[in-house]
DNA sequence: CACCTCGATGACAACGTTGTCAGCGCGCCG
DNA sequence: CGGCGCGCTGACAACGTTGTCATCGAGGTG
């Protein structure tokens, strides 16, 4: 900027005019400096104007993993909302690890973000208080946070009660639960929608029905499962990993999982789903970030998002 | 920083100086700076480190679009190697909009990254000069960029060779092609193996059985060939979600496509791809880069991926 | 013609950090 | 006992930008 305005024979303070559109320079100098940038191919550093400003136009993004494609329709939702808004998206993934959360929230915060959204990956987030007092403000979405703060969730519980009474209707007594990790709040949430259901048709809840744990252990609990005495004829899987993860053991029980997929309508059968919309959940924390940071001072919002069963004939298998 | 000396009664540089973990702290003062830290919820300023020290541990991708499957695997390799060398990843999504592409880039430099990975959208990649001038590293993957700069591929005139080679050694005459738009890079090298494999094979090239363009108009185009006289008996398709376009369309020729998809293994029958192998390329790409960036001068490299052909069962049908 | 207004421009400080260099006190060596 | 080296600490400038305020000259007004 210093070459600039010497090139161009002005003060820095004009360039500085130039490069931001403030008006009180005339027409002629602004061409002057317009050519000198070109020139020299100036372009303005943001960290100088971050440390001076205080705030910059960028949010930051903490998900699970980028790779999951729950995640990177969410991400992706997320991006377009704070591209509309003019603002740079920073965003890592947590990989689960709240430590790791924590980490990137922070980084996110010391490179001068005015807000983040978060998937919780731990339940404590007092690290984030100072940087809430410092004017960040910050949206959980998917679960919820350990503090106070806006939050996006989609009606888990509702959800998978919705998608075992499906199973349930049509005829399954014995309808078997694989899930995440039970400290999940979502699988959590889920878990429980499950045994509501169970418990709204009289049927008992039966411990040896239910496994949860990592993804990858899901395929060799359901066939334990399966292949048990009184085996299950239904199962409710408890999101999109985990379907995959069943369906790859080539066992066909009467089928639902939590979660909708690419291709879930191309297999045989096709696979009923309790659909969530990763796109809206993005969108909607975006949105609410968003009115937060163009001043709305109001309580902290909670919004929970509807969940829609698709049948597609693998929940419709009879017993 | 300022609060923090004056609550441990010390100078600011002794501060920085725990902060940093320098030598030539005394462990009395570095316990009672550490003790104020902790106190006062400090947290240092990144934009004012960056704008003092220059470059910072940070590193920017341009991708195509988080949100699609393989360039999601592609992100999350970046990052897994950004994150081992203790560096923050940026990313964004260009959605194949040159302008985009480099308002992003930009955007990244302008924030002090200190290297760049970039799936270039255009051809021109002229702006980046005076950044490269300024020492930020570039690396281009997937696609070459319009600079002599380090490059990643993946072998996409031979993978889509081999795919429409097993469909002729398969008794295939009539070949179709349905790609993405040739402007492309990787469709152009896809469309010339696709020649190539019909020449070697002493096939006539038949423009009528090649349609490139936007993915969503792939399935559409795919069923008016399909519909035609003299229709093809076998489809070779350019890319994942052009795959599952044809997918859609309800029709199934003999099909190959390029890249792998999760759930390929469990349709009716198996889709037989021509995988490459997107974490090998995001992380070959990273690699490259930070080699880069911790001194390597030698001349720009060109590096080249192989593919693999699974057969799964659609590849292999009769005509 | 003196005075005032207003637009254009510039000088300067400040943002929070770190690199440089200087100072201080202590112990050791000659 | 004087001087020297060393470990620890601090003062200060600089990074590139922007907000504040001052200055200057042209043109309008009484």
């Amino acid at each position: 900027m210093k070459d600039v305005a010497a090139a161009a024979g002005v003060a820095l303070k004009t360039v500085s005019r130039v490069v931001n559109g403030e008006p009180g320079v005339s027409p002629a100098t602004a061409e002057r400096v317009t050519a000198a940038i070109e020139r020299l191919g100036y372009r303005r550093n943001e960290s100088a104007r971050v440390l001076r400003r205080g705030r910059t136009a960028s949010v930051g993004l903490v998900i699970e993993d980028v790779a999951d494609p729950f995640y990177a329709g969410f991400g992706r939702a997320v991006e377009d909302v704070a591209l509309r808004h003019g603002s740079l998206l920073l965003s890592g993934s947590s990989g689960e690890d709240p430590r790791r959360e924590r980490e990137l929230a922070l980084a996110f915060c010391s490179r001068g973000v005015d807000g983040l959204i978060i998937v919780p990956a731990g339940t404590d987030h007092d690290y984030l208080r100072p940087e809430l007092d410092a004017g960040v403000a910050a949206v959980f979405a998917d679960r919820p946070g350990g503090l106070d703060a806006d939050t996006v969730l989609c009606d888990n519980a509702g959800g998978a009660r919705a998608g075992v009474a499906h199973l349930i209707r049509h005829g399954h007594r014995r309808v078997a639960f694989v899930g995440d990790s039970a400290s999940i709040f979502t699988s959590g949430e889920r878990l429980r929608g499950y045994r509501r259901a169970l418990g709204e048709a009289g049927l008992p809840f039966d411990a040896s029905l239910v496994a949860t744990g990592p993804a990858r252990q899901a395929g060799p609990a359901l066939v334990r499962m399966l292949s048990g005495e009184d085996p299950p004829t239904a199962v409710f899987t408890g999101n999109g990993r985990i379907t995959v993860a069943a369906l790859r053991t080539g066992h066909r029980p009467a089928l639902v999982g939590f979660d909708d997929f690419e291709l879930a309508d191309l297999l045989d059968p096709g696979v009923t789903v309790v659909a969530q919309d990763p796109v809206r959940l993005g969108g909607t924390a975006a949105e609410l970030l968003f009115r937060r940071l163009s001043g709305d001072l109001g309580p902290p919002e909670r919004i929970e998002l509807p969940t829609r069963l698709i049948p597609r004939g693998s929940g419709e298998l009879p017993p």
